[in-house]
DNA sequence: TTGAAAGCGCTAACAG
DNA sequence: CTGTTAGCGCTTTCAA
C-alpha cells in the first residue's frame, strides 16, 4: 500500500509545493522535533519551549495541518461532543410549532461553543433509558442535554441510575435523581394568577397538559396566585394532547361552542396556544382583555406582534443554555450539582 | 497500569455479574471467537457463519456492548457525522425570527438519521472558506450542509476548490462550482407577480435584501410575472438589512410615513417580513387586500393563523432535506451531482 | 469461514 | 524541556 502510493503519486518538485500535511509525524519531521512535542505545542502546553512552540505552530498553520479529531478522541477517551436531544417533529406536515425550544437550542449551542464543545443534534425518538445509555457509547458523545422531559420523567430516573452524564431542561423537583434546570414554573403560574386576581378575575381556564410536569406546576401556580386574592376563585382545565396551534384552536372552539364562557381569564401553557385561544375567543364574540384576559408562556418573539400583543411569562433562555452546559460539565468533572430554577417574569402587554 | 487496575478493582463473584463488556476483545473472549469475527458479525458481514453471527450478537446485546465509535472512526476514516451549518442568532436578544430555517433543519435531521448519520450543529460564524476547510479535519466530520449562502456566495466557490464535500441550501445558479438545492425562487417570484397581475395590481413593493441571491431571484421573478400581464407594471424596492420582524416593521413604517402609498401590492422576502408589513399597512390606514395585496414567502406554520391569513409561497422543506442529504452522499461517493430547484406553490389565503 | 498481524493518528507515561 | 515507548479499540489485509 505504501509502495503503491509512492508510485501512483506524481513526484512534484519539492519547493513551493505546500500540500496539506497529513499527520503529526509530518509536522514533527518538518519542525525537526518529536511527535509528542508537536502534540504538546499544539495544545499550548507549558512544557514546551516558547520559541519551539511558536515555530511548530507556524509550521502547522503554514501546512494547513489540524489534528485528527478521531485519533485524538480515541486516545483521550473524550469526544468533546455533547448530544442535545429534543423532540423534533416526526413528519414534515406536523409543523414545528415550537419557537421556544429552538431559541433554547440556539442558546445551548452558544454556551457549548464557548467551551469548544460540539453539538450533536438528536431527535428524542425514544422514552427508554437504555436507548440513551447505548447512545452514549455508540454515538461517542460525552454527555446529554435533554431539552424537555416528555410526559413522563420515569425514564430519566432510570437513566440516572446508569451514571450517564446528563442534564435536563424542564420541571425541577427535589426528588429527581438527576440535575434539572428549568424556569420556575410554579412562580410563573403564580405571576399569572396574581395578575388575574388584580384584574378582578375569578375563574381562570388553564389550557395545557398536566401530564407534562412543567404544565402541572404552572397550573398549580395559577391556582395559588389566583386564590391569594379571593379564596372563591377557581381554575378550570382544558387538556390538549399537543401544543400545536391547530389542536389548541380546535379545543378552544369546542370549549366555547354554544354555552357562554364559564371563565373570565385564560392561562395558556405556551404562547402558540395562547394565540390560538385569542383567535377562538374573538370568533366567539368575546373581547380580549375586556371579557377574557389572556396570558401565555415563553414570550416567543412573535408574542409582541400579534394583535392584541400578548401578555406572557418570559423565561430567560440565554441563562438557561449557559446553566445547562455549566451543570453538565460539573457532572463530567465528577460533581453532583443541584437542580436550579430560573426566575420568571410577567411581561404585561395588552391581553 | 494494568496491575494497578487489578488491585483496585474489587474481585466480584464472576457469576451473575453482568458488567457492560468494554471492548470487542471481551465479546470475542466470551463468544470464543477472534476479534475480527466479532467485528464482522456486528457489521452483519456475509462472511460470518449465520449461527456464529447470531450467537455473537446475542452476547453483545446481553452485555450491553456497543462498538467504540471513535476507534471505528479512526480506523475507517469515516465519522458518519455531517456538519449542518446555519446562521444561529449571535445574541439572545436578537431573537430567532427564522421558523423556516428550523423547519428545514428538522427535515435535514430526519433525512440524515435515515442514513444513520449524525448531525453536528454549527453556527455560521465565518464567511471564509478556510475556516470550513479546517473544520472538516478538526471537527472530524465527513461533509457539510450549509443552510443558507449568506449575502455573498464567493467563499463557497472558494471552498469548492478545496474539494471539501458539501451542499448548499439557497439560490441555484448554473455557474456555481458547487451543488446547491433551493426552491425555484425565480418561479416563486413569478407566481407572486402573476397573482398581482390577475388582481389588477401594477405597482408592487418588494421587501428584501438583494445582496442575498435568493432574494434577488424572487424579486426578478416578481417583476417578470407582473409584466406578463401589463408591461407598464413596476417594482419598487424596500431594502432591509435583516429579516427580523422589527427591522421590517420599522422600514415599512418609514416607507408609509406621510405620503400616500406608491404601491398596490407587497411581496415580502419572508413571511415574518410580510406579517410586519401587514401590521404597518393596517396602522397606516390601508386595508389588506382591498388597498394593498400582500404575499409572503415560506409558508411558515403561523402564516395561516395571522389575521388576515397570509397568502404566501410554499417551499417543500421535506423534499429539500432529503435532496440535500442525497446529493451530499453522491458527492461523498465521488460523483458530481447537479444542483436542483424545487417547485414552489402559491398558497392563496386572504391577503 | 475464521484467525493472526498490522496499523489508523494520536497522547500519556516515563525517562532523560 | 524533549524524546522513546506503548497502546487507545477497532477493521483490514492476508493467510489458513
Amino acid at each position: 500500500m505504501a509502495k503503491l502510493k509512492a508510485v501512483s503519486e506524481r513526484q512534484l518538485p519539492r519547493q513551493g509545493v505546500r500540500r496539506a500535511a497529513k499527520t503529526m509525524d509530518d509536522i514533527a519531521r518538518l519542525a525537526k522535533v518529536s511527535k509528542p512535542t508537536v502534540s504538546r505545542a499544539l495544545q499550548d502546553s507549558p512544557l514546551v519551549n516558547a520559541a519551539t512552540k511558536e515555530r511548530i505552530i507556524a509550521i502547522a498553520v503554514k501546512h494547513g495541518y489540524s489534528v485528527n479529531r478521531n485519533a485524538q478522541r480515541l486516545r483521550t477517551r473524550r469526544s468533546s461532543i455533547i448530544a442535545v436531544v429534543l423532540h423534533l417533529p416526526q413528519q414534515s406536515g406536523r409543523a414545528v410549532a415550537a419557537p421556544f425550544i429552538f431559541q433554547l437550542l440556539a442558546d445551548v449551542s452558544r454556551a457549548l461553543s464557548i467551551r469548544n464543545q460540539d453539538l450533536l443534534l438528536c431527535s428524542a425518538e425514544s422514552d427508554e433509558a437504555h436507548a440513551y445509555e447505548r447512545m452514549l457509547a455508540s454515538k461517542g458523545v460525552d454527555g446529554f442535554i435533554f431539552l424537555g422531559q416528555g410526559t413522563n420523567g420515569a425514564w430519566l430516573s432510570e437513566l440516572a441510575k446508569t451514571n450517564a452524564p446528563f442534564v435536563v431542561w424542564g420541571a425541577v423537583d427535589d426528588t429527581q435523581p438527576y440535575c434539572a434546570v428549568g424556569s420556575d414554573n410554579l412562580a410563573g403560574g403564580v405571576l399569572a394568577g396574581r395578575r388575574f386576581a388584580q384584574l378582578g378575575r375569578t375563574r381562570a381556564l388553564f389550557i395545557g397538559n398536566r401530564a407534562h410536569a412543567e404544565m402541572d406546576l404552572r397550573r398549580r401556580g395559577l391556582e395559588a396566585g389566583l386564590k391569594e386574592g379571593r379564596s372563591i376563585a377557581a381554575v378550570i382545565d382544558l387538556e390538549i394532547a399537543d401544543f400545536s396551534y391547530e389542536t389548541a384552536y380546535q379545543a378552544m372552539k369546542e370549549k366555547l361552542a354554544g354555552k357562554r364562557a364559564q371563565f373570565d381569564a385564560v392561562f395558556a401553557g405556551s404562547d402558540i396556544v395562547a394565540m390560538a385561544a385569542l383567535v377562538a375567543l374573538r370568533e366567539a364574540g368575546l373581547r380580549t382583555p375586556e371579557d377574557v384576559s389572556v396570558i401565555g408562556y415563553n414570550d416567543i418573539p412573535f408574542a409582541a406582534h400579534v394583535s392584541p400583543p400578548l401578555t406572557t411569562i418570559r423565561q430567560d433562555t440565554h441563562q438557561a443554555g449557559a446553566l445547562l452546559v455549566e451543570k453538565l460539565f460539573q457532572i463530567l468533572d465528577g460533581a453532583r450539582p443541584k437542580s436550579v430554577t430560573l426566575p420568571t417574569e410577567l411581561i404585561v402587554r395588552q391581553t
